[in-house]
RNA sequence: GGGCGUAUAGCUCAGUUGGUUAGAGCGCAUCGCUGAUAACGAUGAGGUCCCAAGUUCGAAUCUUGGUACGCCCA
């Protein structure tokens, strides 16, 4: 027997059992260890960050990540899954802050870098406990106990080891970056932080003007917004393919040059006219010396020249230039250049020194200190902080007759985010950079070959960023990272990388160890892994190779995380110093997915990275080239999930709801099926409780529906599978060994139905699954459950409840949806583990052995083409439209279903299918309440045809004939014409003066049901109700109403299922009295009545009830006498 | 400012290579069913497919230009 099942199930306490269960047989192993020998399936964890709290987002990614290695399991892969957590990087060292309630650089170091390090490393596990529940109780199945941890020393070891072959390859660099600088806390902020502090302020935006040395009396009129760079300048930049003019201004007494496009602009701005003298290509200005306003390097440097790369010499500095980013859409269409504080300013003073031969062209000048105050160089405002310094710089411009105009403009500025009152500063740091530019085309080449769903990501966001790919700035001025492994010698300034802790204490007169192995014996907690971390490893010296009695020391550096988790395909098993096999068997990735911002994060980094390792053209390489794809072959690019108001995600605003909350409310099937279902995966996905909720009745309940209707029924009518039998994976060959089960073959026409859409259905399912559509493979699911609970159960209640539990078209009912459900079980058990494994243990349950002790143990179905119908289906579906069409023509003529009628008509519009679905009348009879069906082709007077083109076939043919053709169709008469298509298989209209030939397949027919009938048109057919009723008819109604009744009363008063009953009836009308006497059999039966009398108990009980039917009053008694 | 994406019913979203009646679920309304029953079914209302121009016999779908929103970058 099958365990009964609840009436009110409640998913989330179900899916705790399960977890429990799942837990104790150790199922995830066994699922993983029985596969051990298939195919591999490689899938890599993107490591999230444990010291924040998990949010709705990150369960869709963590759902999305176990669904295909589940499915892939099921198919018979070997999928290992090992986690991973990202530990190092500024966020971390940002919450110990907070903790010690510091900011700066300084105030970590006074606090001591030792004691930090070791606190970050304490921080890194904050929440590491509510990310492995979420992860256990969303279902995610993942090695969480043997996951990989990026500031362990094994696999810094690794990082280490990719490094030193570059080093090794010439391919990391020392240069500058200009980077968002945070002058008071002494640190550069990545891109995401400085996106989260912009505020909306006034800066000053002025006017200089900068004397042409080469023309008298004429200066360039040059723009800027940030006037604290003025000391610094270098260049002024114009748009070579820009006109500019030269204006006489009279108040002035000068000339000045700037964009034509503005002289209106200016001129109101000035509220005077200006007289152009002549116009020019920003081309012709380029090369023109200046006089910058300032003249600390001026002074010195002014006339110093340089030989460019042509041979030729030119000034290096202060003159003009020609950049594309000049534009006249706002200033002066002239552009102060100080490269030292701007990114493109950089880029220009890079391309310029370009020209010049090695050490001959510019150098960059900067008058302000890391702190953000001016240096000596500009002694006038030294230790001024610079933005402090606009005013006094202005006055002085002001003073000096340099500043022309002066304004304030209002726009978007960076400031910290920890410390909202300190604006950020551009500034030039000293970093090490990795060349990836020499890979960019393997790594185009490289992502040509990869998978990316949704697919425009790999020429859209992702190709156009390796296009313009620039060296990767590796480096980070911080404390709590993979330290660089590179060593300076101390003399000659020549370095050294390492790719080991090992291969570092074998360097001659290492020194320095000590540090760390005294901080480990006065406490002896500390994690090993700390001593490959500052400040330990910086305290590591050994002799130099380079230069006599010279030291080699360590950079101060540590390196960007990203290139940490890029690293992960080999770091993660500590490769190549250990685990060679593992990552051999494990590289490249089948499948990897996160969100879409990691696209320039963990998608660049493993590309970039593997390129740079793993391909042919990595020029001595260590490795052995692989074949891209590489590290990963299949990437879904999730969308990023919006809270419930639209808006991203925030603590504060609590547009979402804590995951604990789902999974204690809804339950994780619940969630999952929502993400699965709802939409495809890379759709940006608004969270929604509302929907989170809907796929409960939508599906789960739907499929739990079925399955308890199921055993309800099975268990009333002992229908069991033989004890002797072991159930396997309930495939059919276990099952036809049962007592009672027919082939397929013979079975009914609906069963051999639901058996063919489910074999459809589980092709398909498999097809999408292997294209990694979920979302595909989900609706298909839902449809087919839907087919098997609003038609199979419902047209084959009859069955069910057969009194005779021999008989075999009873028996191929259950044997038919124990099939059905034990295939879909497994279908759906990636998508919701838990629904699947609650239904799964109850149907094996009956058997003496269930040697398959978990769902997720079992093979995925196959679904069968010999089982599929196509006919069977197309046929079906039109009679489930032809039952809807008589529904709804019923409600129209306001004549309900219980209500018998004579019959119904039936028109088609193509006739093929006709037979069978006369064979089939029982059904619409029983669906529809109906004496009669029949079908009709002679519908004249029912119907009018109308008759149209099959576009897509006749359109290309007849191109600008079609509307003239669909006309003629529509004209003609469409019986007529088909009559002649019926009897010649084509017919030929003239069209204008062209003769045009239409086979059968040319043209569709609509069926217009005419006016007067009590009809309903769809698609393929037509169908007429008759309306008229028959006394006789009235009575059978007016029965089919008292069983109604009885069965409320059964309910009322709690009765079981099986319960019979001793029925009176007292109707007080003489018509309800008949009906009832007419149609006792059926009442009886259908309300396991034992005796029906037609009159008052004998014994008076109060349990007698009043009821209306038609009008008229009866009265009944219900009496359990099981006996 | 640049790149990428999105815009379809009140809400959340589908819509396959362009084919003439644009769908689903929820919500709403009406009705039905009542031995799957705190479930279920049917029917209906609700759409200038963001706007404009173009290509085409035919455009939600393709092209161009706008608008709005989101993300990434500047």
């Amino acid at each position: 027997m099958f365990q009964p099942v609840e009436t009110n199930v409640k998913f989330p306490e179900q899916e705790e059992r399960i977890l429990n269960y799942w837990r104790d047989r150790k199922i995830y192993d066994q699922a993983l260890s029985q596969r051990e020998g298939g195919p591999k399936y490689v899938f890599y964890e993107g490591p999230p960050t444990a010291n924040g709290k998990p949010h709705p987002g990150h369960c869709l990614t963590r759902a999305i990540k176990d669904l295909f290695p589940r499915y892939r399991t099921m198919r018979g892969y070997y999928c290992e899954r090992k986690a991973g957590w990202d530990t190092h990087g500024l966020p971390v060292e940002v919450e110990v802050c907070k903790e010690l309630g510091i900011h700066s650089k300084e105030e970590i170091e006074a606090y001591g870098i030792e004691p930090f390090i070791q606190k970050c490393q304490q921080s890194v596990w904050r929440y590491m406990q509510e990310w492995e529940q979420l992860t256990e109780r969303l279902g995610f199945w993942v090695k969480l106990d043997d996951a990989y941890v990026t500031y362990h020393q094994s696999y810094v070891e690794s990082v280490w080891w990719s490094l030193k072959d570059l080093f090794d390859r010439d391919l990391l660099y020392q240069g500058h970056k200009i980077i968002w600088w945070w002058a008071q806390g002494g640190t550069a902020l990545s891109s995401g932080e400085v996106g989260q502090g912009y505020k909306t302020v006034f800066d000053p935006s002025v006017y200089v003007l900068f004397p042409l040395l080469d023309r008298e009396n004429t200066s360039l009129l040059v723009w800027t917004t940030t006037p604290w760079t003025l000391p610094s300048n270098q260049f002024a930049a114009v748009n070579e393919s820009i006109e500019y003019v030269t204006a006489h201004d009279p108040e002035l007494g000068q000339d000045i040059i700037f964009a034509k496009d503005l002289v209106d602009t200016i001129s109101q701005k000035l509220k005077r006219e200006l007289e152009i003298k002549s116009t020019c290509k920003g081309g012709d200005l380029v090369g023109l010396r200046y006089r910058p306003p300032f003249d600390y390097y001026y002074a010195e440097g002014g006339d110093q020249q340089g030989t460019l790369t042509n041979g030729e010499t030119e000034h290096v500095a202060w003159r003009i230039t020609s950049a594309d980013f000049v534009t006249t859409e706002s200033g002066s269409g002239a552009v102060h250049e100080a490269p030292a504080f701007g990114e493109v300013d950089y880029e220009l003073l890079i391309s310029e020194q370009a020209r010049f031969e090695p050490g001959q062209g510019p150098e960059l000048i900067c008058a302000v200190g890391p702190n953000g105050q001016f240096t000596q160089e500009a002694p006038d405002f030294a230790g001024m902080w610079v933005k402090d310094a606009d005013k006094p710089i202005m006055r002085r411009l002001k003073e000096e007759g340099r500043l022309y105009l002066q304004e304030q403009y209002q726009h978007e500025y960076p400031f910290c985010w920890r410390a909202d009152e300190d604006p950020l500063i551009q500034y030039p740091r000293r970093s090490w950079f990795i060349r990836t530019t020499q890979f960019r085309d393997s790594m185009l080449a490289n992502n040509q070959e990869i998978n990316w769903l949704p697919n425009h990501i790999r020429d859209g966001r992702f190709g156009n960023f390796l296009e313009s790919n620039v060296d990767w700035a590796l480096s980070r001025e911080r404390y709590w990272g993979t330290p660089l492994p590179i060593w300076v010698c101390s003399e000659t300034g020549n370095k050294d990388s390492i790719g080991s802790y090992d291969e570092l204490l074998s360097k001659p007169g290492i020194s320095g160890t000590h540090v760390w192995e005294e901080a480990k014996a006065a406490n002896p907690e500390l994690p090993d892994d700390l001593r490959v971390h500052k400040p330990y490893i910086d305290h590591v010296t050994y002799d130099s190779p380079f230069a006599e009695g010279a030291r080699m020391n360590r950079v101060p550096e540590v390196i960007d995380c990203w290139y940490d988790s890029g690293a992960m395909p080999f770091a993660q098993w500590g490769y190549p110093h250990q685990n060679v096999d593992q990552f051999n068997r494990q590289f490249p990735a089948d499948f990897i997915s996160e969100a879409l911002d990691q696209t320039r994060g963990w998608f660049y980094s493993l590309l970039a990275i593997s390129t740079m390792m793993f391909s042919k053209d990595s020029k001595e390489a260590s490795q052995t080239p692989v074949e891209f794809p590489h590290p990963f072959r299949n990437c879904i690019v999730l969308g990023l999930m919006l809270g419930e108001d639209g808006q991203k995600m925030s603590k504060s605003k609590r547009n979402y709801r804590e995951p604990r909350e789902i999974f204690d409310k809804y339950g994780a099937d619940a969630l999952r099926w929502y993400f699965f279902a709802n939409q495809p995966p890379w759709t940006a996905i608004r969270y929604r409780e509302q929907s989170i909720k809907e796929s409960i009745p939508e599906f789960l309940l739907r499929l739990w529906n079925v399955y308890s209707f199921f055993v309800l029924y099975a268990n009333i009518d002992g229908f069991e599978p033989a004890a002797n039998l072991d159930a396997g994976q309930l495939q059919r060959d276990i099952l036809e060994q049962n007592p009672g089960y027919r082939p397929i073959a013979e079975r009914g026409e609906l069963d051999r139905w639901i058996i063919s859409e489910l074999n459809s259905t589980v092709q398909r399912v498999t097809e999408l699954m292997d294209d990694y559509d979920n979302f595909g493979a989900a609706a298909r699911i839902t449809e087919f459950v839907d087919a098997m609970s609003n038609w199979y159960v419902r047209r084959s209640r009859d069955r069910f409840w057969a009194a005779d539990k021999e008989d075999p078209a009873k028996l191929d009912a259950y044997w038919t949806l124990l099939e059905c459900l034990a295939t879909t079980t497994k279908m759906v058990a990636p998508f919701v583990p838990f629904l699947a494994e609650a239904i799964w243990q109850n149907l094996v349950s009956p058997f003496s052995n269930a040697s398959v002790e978990s769902v997720h143990l079992c093979d995925y179905p196959e679904g069968q083409a010999e089982l599929v119908d196509q006919d069977l289906s197309r046929r079906m579906e039109t009679l489930r439209e032809i039952a809807s069409l008589g529904r709804s023509a019923r409600m129209d003529a306001k004549l309900k279903v219980r209500q018998p009628l004579t019959g119904v008509t039936v028109i088609l519009s193509d006739a093929a299918d006709q037979p069978w679905l006369e064979e089939h009348n029982a059904i619409l009879k029983t669906e529809l309440n109906v004496k009669s069906v029949t079908y009709t082709s002679d519908a004249g007077q029912y119907v009018s045809y109308q008759v149209i083109p099959n576009f897509k076939r006749v359109g290309p043919r007849v191109g600008k004939l079609m509307p003239a053709v669909k006309k003629a169709l529509g004209d003609a008469d469409g019986a007529a014409m088909l009559a002649d298509m019926e009897a010649h298989g084509k017919v030929t209209l003239t069209v204008g003066s062209e003769s045009i030939e239409l086979d059968g397949e040319d043209i569709q027919v609509r069926l217009q049901a005419n006016e007067g009938w009590a009809a309903a048109q769809g698609r393929s057919s037509v169908v007429i109700l008759s309306t008229e009723l028959t006394p006789e008819l009235i009575r059978e109604g007016m029965s089919r109403d008292v069983v109604r009744l009885v069965q409320d009363r059964r309910k009322e008063l709690n009765l079981q299922f099986t319960d019979r009953i001793q029925l009176w009836l007292e109707p007080e009308n003489e018509e309800l009295k008949q009906a009832i006497a007419e149609n006792r059999e059926h009442i009886t039966a259908e309300t396991l009545a034992v005796d029906l009398k037609l009159e008052a108990p004998s014994e008076k009980t109060d349990e007698t009830v009043e009821r209306n039917v038609a009008d008229s009053v009866l009265r009944m008694t219900l009496q359990v006498t099981n006996a």
